[in-house]
DNA sequence: GCATAATATGTAATCCTTTACAATAAGCCC
DNA sequence: GGGCTTATTGTAAAGGATTACATATTATGC
């Protein structure tokens, strides 16, 4: 079963088995034959951690997300494997339940693991963890955070395009009056997509209304009571932009408890697009994120960086604007 | 930064080390106390690969499902992964795609990393692919198979319990007409699911009208056009119960297309209980699929297994109808 | 056919732990 | 303190690949 007995079958030397085994050059295309038919003849499968003991490199990836019940990850974690899969890399995967705890152990455990490389897909991060990725001088990348972006290889996307879209459709139909769902300003992302919005109100001229502005826990939930905390204001906007999908179908519900008909009486979009956006009543207008592009240059950068190539920074990934039914021209008594 | 480093700064030899790093007993208090700070001072991390090499098992396990795109499998890869951690095992992941040729090619890069056991939690396996890890003597559990149930260690759901809770909960409301929506009869989990509800049709004397049962594809899209074909027949059903969540979404769509109200005119149970079910309006009532569990004891069972403990036949896992507003007793005026 | 260059192949060290077995040190009793 | 038992510690082989270097084989040119 091991590549001495192979070596034998074959009447070759080890070192023939292991450049064949390799895709070496210098082997005689009769004697690489022999070689493969010994192994096929004998099921022989080489010794992974034979191998990598040798040569230092174990072919694995780490993937970190924060969440996998949360339904933005699937799709970034399967995009992630497939590329992983291709070039013959296996990965193995976490969550950290959003817990920077968490986040610290599972950097340690892969690294313990002896990961190839790790890809940090977690909405919020902490100095302290990556550095010991660092320090074990272990190939990281992170997704979309502004203030390590500097620091860390990292991901950018692009989230102001995305409201800067939503904002010209909802401009477009005539609304005005906008509010906005935002996530707990403590998380740099939730923060980013917050600034993103105002930024991109601004550039069109329009006030920022604070008490247009309401904060929930980035779940179901969350949107749903921060819906109802904007439904009280007087004057209500015509228009609610979520900064992500799970709290658009929170507003979604509220809307409907407060038999406010959506998109007639008020507009909504969400952001991210997840799956659950087709699948409730009216379908979610909301601002794609490209999550699976992001997965793809994260391990694209990853492996780059394992193969030894430079990587180029790259340019923001841009989010699109993706219309369905949740968006309508306000009702007409209701304008400013 | 070896082994042998520790052993120098620690003044002892490299067995010492390494029997404090496994703490084996024998080894006098103030040596091990040595040993810990120079670990502790270099910053060691014992080489995994040299260490799997050396005793023959990596800590690591395998865990195939068949979507990670699909609701129905991120509790299951949660709750698999949270023991793993427990117990100090790294789960590598990957899933099929419904895919058989990838299943076995997924069984087969599992038995080249040599991992100690495998979770094949897909909802359709086949041998030839399983044959392989019994071959390679790697453990294996299987989730809800009843053809190979026999032949490999298996973990059952007992869905007629399940459909005979849901049952009893529409002819407690009073319904009598009951339509079905099956999935694919290729799959043998969908065949199961089929069997387990006409069985409990029968065994509550109600006849099984065939024209009554329809076929999706277990997506939303499916599920839609089951429903569409449902509503088509006359009479028609006063009930509907899908096999899935995800059927039971388009199915709700159907209705609401045709302007059917659910649950005034049409009642609609569906099956697994993905988080979707509180997202949609009305809230599905569903039966509760204990997916979770299943993860529970798909681990503890290989876990076992690999430890030489022997493992007891369990019992099936019992499904529970949770009940949200998806039904109600039917429109008087429509009774049979 | 022979010297020389180019190709193929082989030998043995190496990667880092674990662990069987050997050796030493400590403890105990008289 | 000497002899014996027991508790600690050490030595070196093994585990299965890769790979620098050495050697053998074939090809080339004349």
């Amino acid at each position: 079963m091991d590549i001495v007995q192979v070596a034998k079958r074959a009447n070759v030397s080890t070192a023939t088995v292991s450049r064949v085994l390799n895709g070496f050059p210098g082997v005689r295309e009769k004697t690489a034959l022999r070689v493969h038919r010994a192994i096929a003849e004998m099921h022989y499968i080489p010794n992974p951690n034979a191998r990598s003991l040798r040569v230092g490199r174990t072919r694995l990836f780490g993937l970190i997300v924060s969440d996998v019940n949360n339904p933005f990850f699937p799709e970034l974690i399967d995009a992630f494997e497939s590329l992983a899969t291709a070039e013959g890399i296996e990965v193995i995967f976490t969550h950290t339940n959003y817990d920077l705890k968490r986040l610290h152990s599972s950097i340690r455990r892969m690294i313990e693991r002896s990961v190839d490389a790790i890809a940090v897909m977690t909405s919020e991060v902490e100095e302290d963890a990556l550095q010991q990725a660092v320090q074990a001088g272990i190939p990281m990348v992170l997704m979309n955070q502004r203030k390590l972006a500097h620091k860390y290889p990292n991901v950018p996307v692009d989230y102001s395009a995305g409201f800067r879209e939503a904002l010209e459709h909802l401009l477009s139909l005539g609304h005005r009056d906008i509010g906005f769902i935002a996530g707990p300003q403590s998380l740099d992302s939730a923060r980013g997509r917050k600034d993103a919005f105002t930024a991109a109100l601004k550039s069109h001229g329009i006030h920022v209304r604070n008490e247009w502005i309401a904060i929930g826990d980035l779940r179901v939930e969350g949107g749903r009571k921060a819906m109802d905390a904007l439904l009280a204001r007087s004057p209500r906007p015509t228009a609610v932009v979520a900064s992500n999908d799970l709290m658009a179908v929170g507003a979604l519900q509220a809307a409907h408890a407060s038999r406010i008909h959506v998109p007639r009486d008020l507009s909504l979009i969400g952001f991210d697009d997840l799956p659950i956006a087709t699948m409730v009543h009216p379908a979610l207008s909301t601002i794609r994120h490209p999550r699976r592009e992001v997965a793809a240059r994260a391990f694209d950068l990853l492996w780059k960086t394992v193969q030894g190539e430079s990587v180029a920074e790259a340019s923001a990934l841009q989010p699109h604007l993706v219309i369905r039914n949740s968006t309508a021209p306000p009702a007409g008594l209701k304008r400013r």
